[in-house]
Order: structure tokens, then C-alpha cells, then sequence
DNA sequence: GAAATTTGACCAAG
DNA sequence: CTTGGTCAAATTTC
């Protein structure tokens, strides 16, 4: 397979430059799962070639959205929005991350029972407001990185339903990560508008900074060249950023 | 000392 | 049997 050359888009709005970029993207990647199929080890090639096809699709799904945008310049505007994301159903919105909701069937308690569950992929797990304890962390089979389990802090004292798996998609910088969510948080409606919200750092959530972070994700971080307080720090003042702006 | 995290054991489903 | 999800004691952090 040969690559297109990197052609200047002809008499192009900014939007044909996009397809015309994300059409090479689609091809490289293509020669990527071909080496990709090469690696010798079963398992390390399967992931590999998942991770791969998810960069395919992301990038063809993108084009299609280009493309129907072209044709129908009025259907759904597709904003390039900070990465906040949407919290666990009082807020509608859209934007920003990749959001998808489905239902899901659990492995334990009664057989058949579906759970109402959110699927965002985000570069800030850790920022949605809620106060998340950790009770789990899982090697998932054929994934690069584990999945993290956490429930809501109120589980125990409101009887909080909501839980949420945060599995780490990429080591690319900023890494990319799966955000689960499962069951609406009933502690939120309850009681969120008796926090004590101090201006500054309000209810500290997750906080990846500390050794919550997998392995994987701390080399990620790493990456920064900074020395890890600031590089982090940084980080964390866009992520408030966009949490501000909520 | 309280609160949060880690981690191996355990359990249910397939 | 394997796998994903949860529990809970041990450990770490504040």
C-alpha cells in the first residue's frame, strides 16, 4: 500500500484540509496495523491490532462527520470543547468528549439484571465533581492497562448506586481514558448543594497525581520533562479550568 | 488516628 | 476452566 503524497488541499476551506489529513491518517494507520500484525506475541499483537482498529474507526468516523457536515452544512455542529465532561445525567451536554450510553448486563446479582452506564472517552477522568473511592483495580485481558473501580464516597452513607471504571486507552500525551460510568449518583441531588464549596479547590476528586496513578499512566505523565509536581500541577489547573467552566 | 489506596482472594457468569 | 467485578485486610498517606 502506498501513501497518498501530502498534497496541498486545493483551493481548500480549513475543512477539506481536515479530510484531506484525516484521509492520510485512515491510510497510515492501515500501514501501522500492518507491521502491527507482525509482533510475534499473541497477546501483544491482538491489543496491539484493537488499538489500532479503535484509531481507524475514531478517524473514520470523524471523516463521515466531515463529510455529512459538508453535504448538510446544518446537522449538528461539532465543537471542539475543553475536556470537561458531562456528569452523571443532570446536565445534557454534548460536547467535548466522546460520550455514548448503553445498557449494560452485570456479572453479579440476579441474572438479566441491565444497569444504566455512560461510556466517555476523556483526557480528565479524574474531574467530574464527585467524590470517588477506589476499591478495585483490574489487569484486563488483551488491554495495555488496567481498569480502576471506584464508587461513589456516599455509597456507604446515602446509599449512592453510582460507580465508575476508568481504563487508560493510550499512552500518547495527554493519554486518553475510557470513563465507565454506572447508575446516576442519588448523593448529587441530595446533598450536592450543601457542600461547603471553598472558592479554590472545592471537593477534591480523584486525584491521579498520587499513587492512584498506574504505572503506565505515571510514565505518560512523565513525559512532560518537567520535574513531576509542576508538570502535573500543570495539568491540573487546566483541568479546573475546564471545570470552572462547567 | 482517620481516611484513602493497594492487592490478593473470592465470587458469579459464561 | 477463565474472566471481570468486588471485598476486605494490610498498608500508606495525610
Amino acid at each position: 500500500m502506498t501513501l497518498s503524497p501530502p498534497q496541498p488541499p486545493p483551493s481548500s476551506s480549513p475543512r477539506h484540509a481536515a479530510i484531506q489529513e484525516l484521509r492520510r491518517g485512515t491510510q497510515l494507520a492501515e500501514l501501522l496495523r500492518q507491521q502491527v500484525e507482525l509482533i510475534p506475541e499473541p497477546n501483544r499483537r491482538h491489543a496491539a491490532v484493537v488499538n489500532v482498529g479503535q484509531i481507524s474507526m475514531a478517524m473514520e468516523s470523524s471523516l463521515s462527520i466531515l463529510q455529512s457536515e459538508m453535504e448538510h452544512p446544518f446537522v449538528s455542529e461539532v465543537m471542539a470543547a475543553p475536556t470537561a465532561y458531562s456528569d452523571g445525567g443532570t446536565s445534557r451536554r454534548r460536547n467535548g468528549p466522546v460520550t455514548c450510553t448503553r445498557k449494560v448486563r452485570h456479572r453479579r446479582g440476579r441474572a438479566g439484571a441491565e444497569l444504566p452506564i455512560k461510556e466517555i472517552l476523556t483526557e480528565a477522568p479524574e474531574n467530574d465533581r464527585f467524590h470517588w473511592r477506589k476499591y478495585g483495580e483490574k489487569n484486563i485481558l488483551y488491554a495495555e492497562y488496567p481498569r480502576l473501580y471506584y464508587k461513589c464516597a456516599y455509597s456507604d452513607d446515602h446509599k449512592c448506586p453510582a460507580k465508575k471504571y476508568v481504563q487508560q486507552q493510550s499512552n500518547s500525551y495527554p493519554p486518553l481514558f475510557l470513563v465507565t460510568l454506572i447508575n446516576e449518583h442519588t448523593c448529587d441531588t441530595l446533598f450536592r448543594d450543601n457542600e461547603p464549596s471553598s472558592s479554590s479547590s472545592g471537593s477534591q476528586v480523584l486525584d491521579f497525581t498520587k499513587a492512584s496513578l498506574s504505572p503506565p499512566l505515571m510514565a505518560a505523565a512523565s513525559e512532560l520533562k518537567k520535574d513531576e509536581e509542576d508538570g502535573i500541577s500543570v495539568s491540573m489547573h487546566r483541568y479546573s479550568y475546564s471545570y470552572d467552566e462547567y
